[in-house]
RNA sequence: GCCCUGGUAGUAUAGUCCGGUUAGUAUACGGGCCUGUCGAGCCCGGGACCCGGGUUCAAAUCCCGGCCAGGGCGCCA
């Protein structure tokens, strides 16, 4: 036997002045209640937002005014009801309350508040965060998350790419320097991967183009509000390119995102107070030198070669507000696949895209001959042993390539205005939380 | 890993410096009043000093240790 499932005529924001007269029915959970006595309203929220049910209390039978009476936050219910035009309501329209089933109960009291009336610090909006997460301020980040992932796999499509899905658990570490999370393996140890790098780069070879959306993983003792140990990285590696094209591809792709989020999530901008203009493009783009001496006008002095700390990268957000490219970092401060100028190969083809002082994505041309790549690797103190399974495919035929990565995160912190990556993050994971 | 700050009802906070009545407020929750609320309003109620040790006549308050949390640095997306 089939069950006998609540069906619904209207979603919450379906409901407008033009359906004045007709019967509509709903189905959500009770935001929030508000009783007046004679009168009592019931904010019924569903997926698409908030409507109001009025509840006229004269003409209805005891045995539903009981039923109504019982009703509390958060409870799933189902109403049935006239909508009325009302230009008493803040929406310009209600629906009379005619019929109401509680299908679902909620416990009382809830231990957090989903109106977000009393505001709550990060940890204990984490603890509960499936409750945060039903404060539409809260879901609005994640309905443009939505927008952002759907929008980023149809640009890399329009531009012959393809998505790929590389190993999650890996033998070795890929690029040495960040820390990698241990994972027993049947009867030996493995590792989480913290970046599809070097799968990427091989896949050019069969498919020219690719693109991956996923999680990677850092087992780093970071305690900051933009690094936590699980995130989503959207990847890109394309045959023929150098780090111009991939950075043309990156900037166009950003501009693509801003115009379908602009698009399709009006709402939950205005939801966020968020006014969201399309950035400019091309963006600017400095070389690493010019940043140095810009460094050194605002009296910051760093030696050539040393990697930006926080302290200077916020000396060059406060002067470059928006998205820029930094490019051809010194070589030493890079992986060792990334391709060292010719003419100069103490700098690379690398960059990275700013925005303000946050670092959202790197990347660069990579290096295509073997010979170079073993070099670099030993400069580097890796074990070169382990690499010959990636080492092979370089005596396959392995054109030009280039690429970056994009921390899905950092973008979204960017978009929708938020200065801790946990709150664009459903469930983050950092050092010190795991659940839920 | 290093550094800084904090831990008081479900939540968010006042009080802590300078130890001393019944630990205050808001919100949530329960009860009551209320026919147009939309941060509803008014009245009533229950609900808290992270844990352990020390100092003291007396500790939420001072000291030590632990645990937990927020943030910064390094590293990076």
């Amino acid at each position: 036997m089939r069950r006998n499932l609540p069906s619904r005529s209207h979603y919450a924001a379906e409901v407008k002045p033009e359906l004045d007269g007709s019967r509509v029915s709903l189905i959500g959970w009770v935001h929030e209640i508000r009783d007046l006595g004679g009168i009592k309203f019931i904010l019924l929220r569903d997926v698409s937002g908030i409507c109001q049910v009025t509840v006229r209390k004269e003409n209805l039978p005891q045995q539903l005014l009981e039923k109504i009476e019982d009703i509390g936050s958060e409870d799933v219910v189902y109403v049935e009801g006239l909508v009325k035009n009302q230009p008493k309501a803040r929406l310009g329209v209600e629906v009379i309350l005619e019929k109401i089933d509680i299908l679902s109960r909620a416990s009382r009291p809830l231990p957090y508040d989903v109106t977000g009336k009393v505001s709550a610090g990060i940890d204990t909006r984490l603890d509960h965060r499936i409750l945060d997460l039903r404060n539409p301020e809260n879901n609005a980040i994640f309905k443009i998350a939505d927008t952002v992932l759907a929008a980023a796999r149809e640009f890399f499509r329009m531009n012959n790419f393809i998505e790929v899905r590389t190993p999650r658990i890996i033998v070795t570490a890929t690029e040495g320097g960040a820390a990698l999370f241990e994972v027993k393996y049947f009867d030996s140890k493995a590792y989480l991967a913290q970046s599809p790098q070097l799968y990427k780069e091989e896949l050019v070879t069969v498919f020219e183009r690719v693109f991956e959306i996923g999680p990677f993983f850092r087992a780093e003792e970071s305690h900051t509000r933009r690094h936590v140990s699980e995130f989503t990285s959207i990847d890109i590696e394309a045959a023929f390119l150098d780090l111009y094209g991939v950075m043309e591809i990156l900037e166009r792709l950003i501009v693509h995102i801003y115009k379908r989020v602009i698009e399709e999530r009006s709402k939950e901008l205005e939801l966020l107070s968020i006014d969201l203009k399309v950035p400019e493009l091309p963006f600017p783009r400095y070389t690493y030198d010019d940043m140095l001496k810009e460094l050194k006008d605002s009296g910051m002095e760093l030696e050539w070669g040393e990697d930006f700390g926080t302290e200077h990268l916020r000396i060059l957000g406060e002067k470059h507000k928006g998205y820029y490219f930094i490019t051809h970092f010194p070589t030493k401060s890079k992986p060792f696949y990334i391709q060292p100028c010719e003419d100069n190969p103490e700098l690379s083809e690398s960059f990275d895209l700013m925005y303000s002082w946050i670092e959202l994505a790197s990347g660069g041309t990579r290096i295509s001959d073997r010979k170079l790549l073993e070099k670099r690797l030993i400069e580097q103190g890796l074990n070169v042993k382990a690499f010959e399974y990636h080492l092979k495919v370089y005596d396959y035929g392995m054109p030009i390539h280039a690429g970056w990565g994009l921390g899905l995160e950092r973008l979204l912190m960017v978009l929708v205005n938020k200065n801790n990556i946990r709150e664009v993050i459903l469930f983050p994971r950092d050092k010190f939380r795991l659940t839920p």
